[in-house]
RNA sequence: GCCCGGGUGGCGGAAUGGUAGACGCGGCGGAUUCAAAAUCCGUUUCUGGCAACAGAGUGAAGGUUCAAGUCCUUUCCCGGGCACCA
């Protein structure tokens, strides 16, 4: 019988739940490994070929480490709680609940399929009310910490959906869905001052494991700047106005001030005659949003007829408004210096203000560009004449600062707080009483979880609350603690609450007394090995980031980092074919001919394009076809194979066809299927020095490339072995059983199968101990060494790895090639690294 | 504009500074077959040549080195991120 997937595959997956195979337990005499995939949303399209390639990596890994003693934790689930269910709800009725539910039960059958070796004994959902009684713990600890507070933020407002939206759901100034006007409007809303956080965020990137760029953009994500806070007098008034600076040393080049038009001095400081001018810019940008803010290439702004005094120089300089500065970062102040800031340049050539240069060494005269380059302070008083060079000037400058008691060192952050709320329905209730707007008290653990209740419309209601403030009965509460007529908070936690804390709960997922007891993260934190995308790097990687500290800070875990080593799988993409009039042709219908693609049977010649897989361009590829037509181990290999985990890469079927002969191929060395029937080809017979080369090699070049991730290499070692072992007729079990131990990882089914009906071992290959290589084997003690005539490759030599150089020479100069570079010269050096190469320098 | 990635055969991709193109797809030739599928063997960077062979070749241009896809400088193109953050 032909290697036949559809077969074997149900019956291996059946065997390992049966068995309870990948099912595990705190074990503390093995050395543990976790490894977490980032998990799915849910949806109701179902899987597609790109959650598979982005599970693969820690797959391979987990098969691999158990094979080696470890004691794996791989776990799924899901994260369920989201727009699409929402939406789903609001167009068609359906409870998110019930849709939800579908949905996973929809994954979980589609991951099962591919023999993924997760401990479903662990599956979560954070719609789950078991789980989200956790996360609103979480949040109710947040708040009692004071990090969680209510606070008036503008919001992206659409009033013809009267909903709230998510920055992404805003495109362009509207709205996603539907394409209407989104506005800008104040709104109170929850957030956790993850700001806090900052600091210990950017060290603790030091201690961890991740891609270099994936730090890179944390770290500027949270944006620390050093520079001072200095203060300026408001003139005729006790108004301080408080900028941030990050070049103190420029103080004296600052001859006016820019405050942002949100600013609430800005009414304090504005004269009479500049009134109605300012109310109608302040009027102007709050109608702006933020994308025409920032869009706008010319600066705008407006004098407020106030006049601060240059606490350096004591002249009075004016102070206008302008959207160019931003009321969130600093402190929504600066001072301006033209001739060493393009901004601030660019609006004083606008306004017509002076530009005074202060650090000299500009190339240009500082009339026509700023220079914001190093040179020395000039025109500053006593203090003329210091360097700016490592900051040398602004260290003078902050010390007379702060001797005067004029300002003070400080640093500022560009990370902002944690908005944390939805006016939406499908997410967890924030677990909070109110009185009005005033929060009384969060939740008891006792009280919790605080179920979402079920509601009659999912409909915005239009007044920018969540359905929630609908449901009347739920709303009011009688408090028991306090005896007052209270209301719950109508607003929903944000997507990103119940995926902060996931991986906690894996390791704990039926306790219904802690979130996750405290040996057991202790035993299983952190996390060993995470993979997933790289659209994840400033959002939820920074969060759980900042949750998993705090809840360190509480004692409720011990390591202040989640995520020991990350990794991003790359995206999965598809060709894309297009007619001569850019429409699209099906993959099915393309064919090759003389190297070019026509649409079949037709002379239309079709253009290929790389794109992202997308309903739209019809370019999904569905899991379950790929597995009907050629079986979960196919995919897997073929995933593995396609490219670098971490690169992007097009799916192409004929790639997963190759793989799929291959493995066909390397079935035959297990079972003579020429007679109809599966007759095991193994023997008790001692392997030949070759055939252990082969092994030996192989068993070296894929246990290492398991180690460094390097999946696609490991599968041509495969390749490799497997075609060599047939070549020799391979009958060996001390051969052919290490061999499908090796394939194990990558082809579960297919390594359980030969190993149980093909070599006749007892079912189950999962612990059985992972081959170790023997290098007498592995290393060739004679290779084929190029060699160089004056650094051109021109022959090659059989040698030993280690050979004398005189023997190498000796070998070059009798290999006619080589020789015949060597006639009528002379050979004045030889270089030569043994094992590597020969290099012969003539004249 | 700034910050990250990345440019290697027809295609996906291999190469601790040491024989560029492993492995796979596709193509071509052959075996098997009544035929096809499947399978197996050979071949396949480009140019010239019947061939032996020669020359060129990792986006481009320079450089370091006995030796560069790999290191350095400049530059072009593609993808992603940030975007008036003082």
């Amino acid at each position: 019988m032909a290697y036949d997937p559809s077969r074997i595959e149900p019956a291996w997956q059946r065997f390992w739940e049966e068995e309870r195979t990948f099912e595990v337990t705190e074990d503390r005499t093995k050395p543990k490994f976790y490894a977490l995939d980032m998990f799915p949303y849910p949806s109701g399209k179902g899987l597609h070929v790109g959650h598979p390639a982005a599970y693969i990596a820690t797959e391979v890994t987990c098969r691999y480490k158990r094979a080696l003693g470890f004691n794996v934790l791989h776990p799924m689930g899901y994260d369920a709680f989201g727009l699409p269910a929402e939406q789903k709800a609001i167009d068609e009725g359906v409870a998110p609940q019930v849709s939800t539910k579908e949905a996973v039960q929809n994954f979980r059958r589609q991951l099962m399929r591919l023999g993924l070796s997760y401990d479903w004994s662990r599956e979560i959902s954070t719609a789950d009310p078991a789980y989200y009684k956790w996360t609103q713990f979480i949040f109710a600890k947040l708040y009692e910490a004071g990090l969680a507070y209510q606070t008036e933020m503008l919001v992206n407002w659409c009033p013809a959906l009267g909903t709230v939206l998510a920055n992404d759901e805003v495109i362009d100034g509207k709205s996603e869905r539907g394409g209407h006007p989104v506005e800008r409007k104040a709104m109170r809303q929850w957030m956790l001052r993850i700001t806090d956080y900052a600091e210990k965020l950017l060290e603790g990137l030091e201690t961890i494991d991740w891609p270099e760029p994936t730090k890179v953009r944390q770290r500027e994500w949270i944006g620390r700047s050093e520079g001072a806070r200095i203060f300026f007098a408001v003139e005729g008034t006790d108004e301080k106005l408080e900028v941030f600076t990050t070049r103190p040393d420029t103080l004296f080049g600052a001859t006016f001030m820019v405050v942002a038009p949100e600013h609430p001095i800005v009414a304090r400081i504005t004269s009479d005659a500049q009134r109605s001018k300012v109310a109608a810019y302040v009027e102007e940008t709050s109608h702006k949003s933020e994308l025409d803010r920032q869009t706008a290439k010319e600066k705008s702004g407006v004098d407020t007829g106030g006049r601060a005094i240059n606490p350096a120089t004591g002249q009075a300089v004016p102070i206008f408004i302008a959207d160019y500065v931003i009321y969130g970062y600093g402190t929504g102040a600066i001072m301006a210096v033209p001739a060493h800031d393009e901004r601030d340049h660019a609006f004083a050539k606008k306004f017509g203000l002076p530009i005074v240069e202060v650090i000299s060494g500009a190339e240009k005269p500082i009339e026509e560009s700023a220079h914001s380059g190093e040179g020395v302070m000039v025109n500053s008083g006593a203090l003329s004449g210091t360097p700016t060079a490592n900051r040398q000037a602004v260290g003078v400058v902050v010390d007379w600062l702060e001797k005067e008691g004029l300002g003070q060192r400080s640093i500022t952050y560009k990370l902002r707080d944690w908005t944390f709320a939805r006016q939406r329905y499908w997410g967890e209730p924030i677990p909070v009483l109110k009185d009005g707007d005033q929060v009384v008290r969060a939740l008891d653990v006792s009280e919790l979880p605080l179920v979402l209740p079920e509601v009659e419309s999912y409909k915005p209601l239009g007044t920018g609350e969540s359905p929630l403030a609908a449901v009347s009965d739920w709303v009011a509460v009688s408090d028991a603690k306090t005896g007052r007529e209270l209301r719950r908070e109508t607003d929903t936690m944000p997507g990103s609450a119940g995926s902060s804390w996931y991986f906690l709960r894996y390791i704990d997922p039926k306790n219904d007394s802690e979130l996750c007891a405290r040996d057991k993260s202790d035993y299983w934190m952190p996390v060993d090995l995470y993979v997933g995308g790289t659209e994840h790097t400033v959002g939820h990687l920074l969060y759980a980031r900042m949750w998993q500290r705090f809840l360190a800070e509480q004692g409720l875990v011990r390591d202040p980092e989640p995520f020991q080593k990350l990794v991003h799988q790359g995206m999965i993409l598809a060709f894309t074919y297009y007619g001569p009039d850019k429409r699209l042709v099906p993959e099915a219908e393309v064919e090759e001919r003389d190297g070019k693609l026509y649409k079949k049977g037709t002379e239309l010649e079709l253009e290929a394009r790389i794109e992202k897989m997308s309903k739209r361009q019809g370019n999904v590829v569905n899991p379950d076809q790929v597995i009907d037509r050629f079986g979960a181990d196919a995919m897997r290999v073929y995933i593995c194979f396609m490219g670098p985990l971490s690169a992007d890469k097009p799916w192409q079927t004929n790639g997963l066809e190759g793989q799929f002969s291959f493995l066909r191929r390397a079935w035959r060395l297990y079972f003579d299927e020429t007679e109809g029937a599966d007759t095991p080809r193994a023997d008790d017979s001692e392997p030949t020095e070759t055939e252990l080369r082969i092994l030996h090699k192989a068993v070296k070049k894929v246990s290492a490339d398991i180690e460094s991730l390097d999946l696609n290499t490991a599968i041509s070692a495969l390749h490799v072995a497997t075609r060599d072992l047939a070549q020799e007729k391979s009958r060996s079990r001390k051969i052919l059983g290490p061999l499908a131990q090796l394939f194990h990882p990558f082809a579960p089914h297919f390594a359980e199968e030969v190993w149980r009906a093909g070599l006749g071992h007892p079912a189950g290959i999962s612990f059985v101990a992972w081959p170790q290589h023997d290098d007498r084997y592995a290393v060739d003690d004679e290779i084929r060494m190029g060699v160089q005539v004056l650094g051109k490759t021109r022959g090659e030599i059989l040698i030993a790895r280690d050979a004398p150089e005189a023997a190498a020479l000796e070998k070059a100069k009798a290999e006619p090639s080589v020789a015949k570079y060597l006639e009528g010269k002379n050979l004045t050096r030889v270089i030569y690294v043994p094992g590597k190469i020969l290099n012969l320098i003539v004249k």
